[in-house]
DNA sequence: AACGTCCATCGACGTTTGTCAATATTCGGA
DNA sequence: TCCGAATATTGACAAACGTCGATGGACGTT
C-alpha cells in the first residue's frame, strides 16, 4: 500500500513566538536613553526647561526661575543640576548669579532618538 | 541755575531677571508630558517597546517578551501595563496569549511635542 | 571687616518605583 | 470535568526620588 508523507511541523511554529524582523535596543543604549528621558521625565524639570527656552538668548538666572515655579530655591538647585548632568543645560556663574542656558540641539537629538532608535 | 534730568532707573534692569519672550508650559501639560516621559524613562521598558517594533506586525506576545528581557513574568506584565496606561501600547488576547502591539504613532507625537513645546 | 544676597550642598522625611514570590484567573485540551 | 499553560494581580521590600529647612561658600557693597 502506499504510504502518505506528513510534514514535519517546525518548531519556531509551535507556540506564540513572533520573529523579529529587525534590531532591537542594547540594553547599554537603553540605559543610555533611559537616563536621559527620565531628566526630563518631572513637570517641574520640563517647566524649568520651558522657561529657559522662552528667555532671552535661551538663558535664564536661578532667581528668574525660583518663583514662576513655585518651590524653594533648594529644590529647584537640584533639579537644575539634573538637568545638566543629563546634557540639557550648562552653567555660567556671573557675579553672584548663576546663568543656566539651553543646550543648542539637545532636546532635538533626543526627540530623533525617540523616533529613529526605537520605531526604527 | 539749571537742573539736569537723570534717566529713572527701569525695575527690570535692576537685578539679573530676564525677561521671557515667548510662552511657557503650563503646569498641567507639563503633568501630561512627564507623565508619558516617566512611562518610557525606564531601560526595561525601552527594551520592550523596542522588541515590539522590530516584531512582525508591530506586535509581540508576552512570552516573546519575557526570555530575552531577563526579569520575571509579573515584572514584564507589569511593564506592559505601563506602557498600555501611557498610550503607547495597545493589548489584544488570543486564547491565552496576550498580544502588545505599538499604538501607531505614539512615539512620533511624544518626539514632536518635545520639540514643539519645549523648544518652542 | 562686616553684612547681605545668590546659590549649592547636606540631612531628613514621606512617597514612588522596580522587582520578586506567591496566588488568582482565564483558556484550551485531554 | 479536570489539568496545564499563559498571563494578571497581590503583597512585600529595598532603592530611588522630590521636597524642605538649615547650613555653608562665594561675591559685591558698605
Amino acid at each position: 500500500m502506499s504510504t502518505t508523507l506528513l510534514p514535519v511541523i517546525q518548531p519556531e511554529a509551535v507556540a506564540c513566538c513572533t520573529p523579529l524582523t529587525s534590531e532591537t535596543i542594547g540594553p547599554e543604549r537603553a540605559d543610555d536613553l533611559a537616563k536621559k528621558l527620565k531628566a526630563l521625565a518631572d513637570p517641574t524639570r520640563l517647566r524649568l526647561v520651558s522657561i529657559v527656552a522662552a528667555s532671552e538668548g535661551d538663558e535664564a538666572c536661578v532667581c528668574d526661575l525660583t518663583e514662576p515655579i513655585g518651590l524653594s530655591q533648594p529644590t529647584v538647585s537640584h533639579h537644575l543640576k539634573i538637568l545638566m548632568e543629563a546634557g540639557f543645560l550648562t552653567r555660567s556663574k556671573r557675579g553672584t548669579w548663576a546663568y543656566y542656558k539651553l543646550v543648542p540641539g539637545a532636546l532635538s537629538q533626543l526627540s530623533q532618538l525617540l523616533d529613529v532608535t526605537i520605531s526604527r
